[in-house]
DNA sequence: ATCCTTTCTGAATACGTATTCATTTATTTC
DNA sequence: GAAATAAATGAATACGTATTCAGAAAGGAT
């Protein structure tokens, strides 16, 4: 690989020149500019990122810290992100970590220099948050935020679980079932306070053994349905907290030979791709226009480009919106 | 940030000797080690990796280049290599790239410095290949391949879709649609291969408007799926160069009130992840263990730790495997 | 031609680390 | 205790770029 330097001498000019060709063409005169591009050809010479990483302090670079794509929603953000960071001319690094262990990637994070951090996957109380406000890295959530602020956008998650909520109980529905991951996550600790509020106005019960705060690995979440569809006495609805569970969840009750909607409604949330595939037509709540991994990246640009400190907090809420399918029906009057 | 070399006054020792705590750490001497590590500690002392790499001309980093995530086979071997990579030590740079415009790449790639490269998206006789060659980046192709060899992982494509072929001719069908994307990918290429010499010898016709060679963007597919459905005359069978496209293919069929497999078979290929959902349930042909995602990343990995040149290639085909599921059936005899 | 601007270019330096080489300090051997 | 060896450390340098500052070249006005 040839360097500037390289360059500078077979165009016959210093290497501050060269430098120059590239970020301010219009300092240098035409004719050796034409020298120098000219000996750029030649070498094949192409910029040494990490050098002018190390000068500039800056790498054109955002960090994605996401759940597993196994989840259709974080296929769907990441999709757009990477996307929309590559339309600014930014690359992105990407985590797909664990819901669990979150623990070296402050250090990651720093020591990659990236000039920007879309986090989804953090905890209510991440010690994540605190380090990254400390030492100014533009940093905004998306459909997860801690309870520290910062610059986020989500959904209306409360509001979210209850028009499902209601919608169910609308439809005759009593006994519901709610199928959660757990609520150290604000995503299913705000979507648990939704469902919980709904069903104490309606005066309804939230049984125990129909209530489930769990992994979300997909054989967590197959053994809690058939163990609970097991059980002498069924739910009539379960609603799950996130599109991902409520796709597994249809899978169990299918093999398990109930119908869906006639023997059991299923609904769940973020209006994922598959949700309204007609093979599936689950019904569930999204949001209006973009996607929320586009809108996060946009905000993620804004603070980047403007400066985050001058920047009073980015926080979007993004309104809720149920989109009844096929999955939830009347309440089966036959059902014990 | 502070640097080694801050945190070398602070132990009273040379920044030298703060490296070597960090790269050779039984080369110092417990008792300065230990002021060191303290100083390091005080300090928040994280390294900073792009000074790293331009002394050691390593970045610890791979570059993915893959399809849209959309595609849930791309989201899967994603996601498995992100995981694998990081559990090696190694981040990832991720592109998704619109299936037609690959072009500045190969800067990108070089000017990144990473330590090497996984292609799924890449054309037969795409011009980055050779570039890529050149400059001694490892570099492993999946699921697609160039038509220059080099190191790749691949499904066994021609037999694949043989195997699916024969199993609808086995179930009675004669009227058969392909529906594929360009051929000037080796998937595809390679699949149409398979597809059209089984016709071939049994006897049967690849009519042209029930066999297609399109983008894969969703729009197209649905277009030509819904004009193909239209026609008077209706195929029994539609085989789907990937699972992908089966699912908007199903979604169109599904929508038309036709009834999968009594009016029409339909299959895919790839395995996906959604195939096997029980609201699907798509007949597909898919690969033996590992995804070829992590296939894939463990041959770049032996690549990178090894040295490239050293090695002969490593060019590994799977064995397919038909996996019928509910989607396919015999042949509805009153079809006309 | 002289002086003054303006435009252009080169030398020098900084960024933060790893590494070589020389030097100091500690340890062993007789 | 001296000499020989081994272990530990520091000074200096390199990596490839951007940028500052000073100086050279070019152009304009008188």
């Amino acid at each position: 690989m040839s360097s500037s330097i390289d360059v500078a001498k077979k165009a016959g000019v210093s290497q501050a020149t060269v430098s120059r060709v590239l970020n301010n063409p219009q300092s240098v005169k035409p004719e050796t500019r034409m020298k120098v591009l000219q000996a750029m050809e030649q070498l094949q010479y192409v910029p040494n990122l990490i050098a002018r990483s190390l000068v500039t302090n800056t790498t054109r670079t955002i960090a994605l810290i996401s759940g597993s794509l196994q989840n259709g929603f974080f296929a769907e953000t990441t999709d757009s992100i990477v996307q929309f960071a590559k339309h600014k001319g930014y690359k992105t690094l990407v985590y797909f970590e664990d819901e669990n262990k979150v623990p070296d990637l402050f250090d990651l994070i720093m020591s990659s220099k990236v000039d920007g951090v879309l986090l989804s996957l953090i905890k209510l109380d991440d010690p994540l948050v605190e380090q990254l406000e400390r030492v100014k890295v533009p940093c905004v959530f998306f459909n997860r935020r801690s309870k520290s602020g910062g610059h986020y956008v989500v959904l209306d998650n409360p509001s979210a679980v209850a028009e499902v909520t209601r919608h169910l109980i609308g439809l005759g529905h009593r006994k519901i079932a709610y199928l959660s991951g757990k609520t150290d996550f604000s995503t299913f600790q705000e979507r648990s306070v939704g469902f919980k509020q709904v069903m104490q106005e309606h005066g309804l019960e939230m049984k125990p053994e129909w209530t489930s705060f769990i992994d979300t690995t997909t054989e967590e979440i197959e053994r809690t349905v058939f163990t609970m569809l097991n059980r002498p006495e069924l739910p009539t609805a379960i609603i799950c907290a996130t599109d991902a569970i409520a796709l597994i969840c249809m899978d169990i009750i299918l093999m398990m030979g109930l119908r869906i909607p006639q023997d059991i409604s299923l609904a769940g949330i973020d209006n994922t791709r598959m949700a309204s595939h007609r093979a599936v037509q689950l019904t569930t709540v999204g949001h209006q226009k973009f996607a929320m991994g586009r809108i996060a990246a946009e905000s993620l640009f804004e603070l980047i480009e403007k400066g985050d400190s001058e920047r009073s907090a980015i926080q979007i809420t993004l309104r809720p919106e149920l989109i009844v399918r096929k999955t939830t029906g009347l309440v089966n009057s036959s059902g014990s």
